[in-house]
RNA sequence: CGGGAAAUAGCACAACUUGGUAGUGCACUUGGUUUGGGACCAAGGGGUUGCAGGUUCAAAUCCUGUUUUCCCGACCA
């Protein structure tokens, strides 16, 4: 592309709005602009590199078998109802009346449609395995977007779907989208992690996730030191250490503790380490009331408090409520003569002399030990935190923070139940359908990579989506000796087949180098007062020019791509 | 949905406290000088100050409402 009118351009300024070091320059090299909160439009260059990872994506898929369909974004609501998800997703659905008043929303993800269309299909065992997907726009009503293009209300998303006759079945489809995922999270140029992760409301057997490892991921990794135990932290586990404390079990007693309601208040007033208090958390669990035991410096996982007790539901309870169950102010709960059940995480077993809430307004209770209370039910229910223990191998986990790109999930039959998607076996029975689901985020990908590789320059790109692979600029272009060999360059570069930005503007030299590197253009030549004598430069982006001939350009292209 | 901040030229901001011709930098146009890392000089163009009301002789400025945006939190298949 020859840049002089053509549709480009820069800014020299940092973009007032965008938090994350991609999103700036995503603005700045003129890739995206914001339209309102969480919704962005591609300028010609952003939409390159998002069409390149999505060709990379389809590619992928198509060769693992999968075919490419289309969904409509706008959908009768009742698909929704039928399936329940209309109240799970809530006000996360945009939804929206005809002018008949009939129901509307538009797609958040799409397995209804899906299993819709599978029908048309599935009949018997014998028209399985298959896998179709779309690469398409899907719309969350956010609570609140943020970080660029990782969360927003309107996003391309790759989804597919694998439909088969049994878990085994399905197990194999499953392996194949994994394998396909690697390849393109490798194509595309992405460090990443492939974590175990939460079924959340999707429901079903396994999930895991793709994460870039990246600063400003909203989710945290679990990542053994030693083996390759990686998690998202909000399913991750460790092993309790063991080790018997030898400390002698004193007598309880009750402390006066004015005005200390929060563990970092009555830590200091006592001037004992938070490792030392147990936190008594009153939570609402589908209806009733429960009291949570933790370590005083852990917290507390809602879903795993959930998972244990097998419910749907877990609420902190309301400042009201609290008052009313432990007959004291919020802040000094605890177990002792709590009249509600109470549910103690693992950790709490191996602690002794600890310090509670002594359901009185301005009162503890120090040395604190099991025998002081009843128990209804003992589990892992905290958070796990750095330098726990790997529960595969003992060694110390490590957090990173990361982007989910993608996604696979085992959906079992949890759709295929509600909607009714059955085919016939062998013995002509009835058989629900085995369905795994399999997300990518085009635009997440764009950003994990850009922030993964952006410099003070601006965006270092790899090749493979690399709005364009070549720069060509051309330092004085009303040079006539300098033009003429420019424009013969760029023709006979473009016809080999490689995409090639040709900066031909009227500019001075330092403004389009800057340019080509703010938009991170991996491979430069440049045409200047040598050219008069054979002699041009090629360099990578950020790195050093070296000097060559004219004649050596096609092969040095080659070479400098491949590196 | 709670708490905070903001809305002025394409972009980033000033003027608001104390009401009186809306200004600066970048970008843009024209002319000239420049041409190997975001040039310089000169002359220009571009604004119903988010919207709607109110106070006033007079509102970007004060008051009320409204919409939108940003930040923190809650939330997040």
């Amino acid at each position: 592309m020859r840049l002089s009118n053509q549709f480009f351009y820069t800014l020299r300024e940092d973009a007032k709005d965008e938090e994350t070091r991609s999103g700036n320059y995503f603005v700045r090299s003129g890739m995206i602009k914001k339209v309102g909160t969480g919704i962005y439009l591609f300028m010609p260059l952003g939409l390159r590199v998002l069409k390149k990872i999505e060709n990379i994506v389809r590619e992928e898929m198509n060769k693992a078998g999968a075919q490419e369909l289309l969904m409509p974004s706008l959908i009768p609501e009742d698909y929704y109802v039928q399936s329940g998800r209309k109240d799970v997703f809530g006000h996360d659905m945009f939804s929206l009346k005809d002018r008949y008043n009939r129901g509307y929303v538009l797609g958040p993800t799409h397995e209804e449609l899906f299993v819709y269309a599978a029908k048309e299909m599935i009949h018997s065992y014998k028209d399985m395995p298959f896998n179709i997907y779309q690469i398409a726009n899907k719309y969350r009503d956010e609570p609140r977007p943020r970080f660029g293009l990782i969360r927003t209300r309107e996003f391309m998303m790759k989804d597919a779907y694998s439909f088969d006759v049994d878990d085994e079945a399905c197990d194999k489809s499953y392996q194949k989208m994994f394998h396909a995922y690697q390849n393109i999270m490798d194509r595309v140029g992405l460090n990443y992690k492939i974590v175990k992760a939460g079924t959340g409301a999707m429901g079903g057997n396994l999930s895991e996730e793709f994460q870039a490892v990246v600063d400003i991921g909203e989710d945290t990794l679990v990542l053994c030191s030693n083996c390759d135990y990686a998690s998202n932290l909000e399913v991750s586990t460790c092993i309790v250490d063991e080790t018997e404390s030898y400390e002698e079990e004193k007598e309880l007693e009750l402390v006066h503790t004015p005005n200390a309601g929060t563990i970092a208040e009555i830590a200091s007033f006592l001037q004992e380490d938070k490792s030392r208090f147990v936190k008594t958390l009153i939570y609402k669990i589908d209806g009733k009331f429960y009291a949570c035991l933790i370590p005083g410096d852990r917290d507390l996982n809602e879903e795993k408090l959930k998972k244990l007790l097998n419910a749907k539901e877990a609420v902190l309870a309301l400042p009201e409520e609290v008052e009313r169950v432990t007959k004291a102010s919020v802040g000094f709960a605890g177990p002792i003569s709590l009249s509600i059940p109470i549910i103690m995480d693992r950790h709490v077993q191996m602690m002794k002399n600890f310090i509670v809430g002594a359901n009185q307004t301005d009162y503890h209770y120090k040395n604190v030990n099991l025998k002081d209370f009843k128990v209804k039910k003992i589990g892992d229910i905290i958070h796990v935190k750095e330098g726990d223990l790997c529960p595969n191998c003992g060694a110390k986990l490590t957090f990173k923070k990361g982007i989910e790109c993608g996604n696979t999930f085992k959906l079992g039959t949890k759709y295929s139940e509600s909607l009714g998607l059955n085919y016939l076996d062998h013995e002509n029975k009835l058989k629900p359908v085995v369905m795994g689901c399999y997300g990518i985020g085009l635009a997440r990908i764009m950003t994990s990579v850009a922030e993964q590789r952006a410099d003070d320059m601006g965006i270092a790109w790899p090749v493979q989506i690399a709005p364009f692979e070549i720069a060509l600029v051309v330092i004085n272009p009303k040079d006539d000796v300098q033009k003429t060999i420019a424009d013969k360059l760029y023709q006979s570069i473009e016809s080999m087949g490689f995409e090639v930005i040709y900066d031909d503007r009227n500019e001075r030299p330092g403004v389009k180098f800057k340019d080509m590197e703010l938009i991170g253009i991996p491979v430069q030549i440049t045409v200047g007062k040598k050219a008069s004598e054979g002699t041009i430069e090629i360099k990578h982006r950020g790195g050093e020019k070296e000097e060559i001939t004219i004649d050596l350009l096609n092969e040095k292209v080659i070479e400098y791509l491949n590196q």
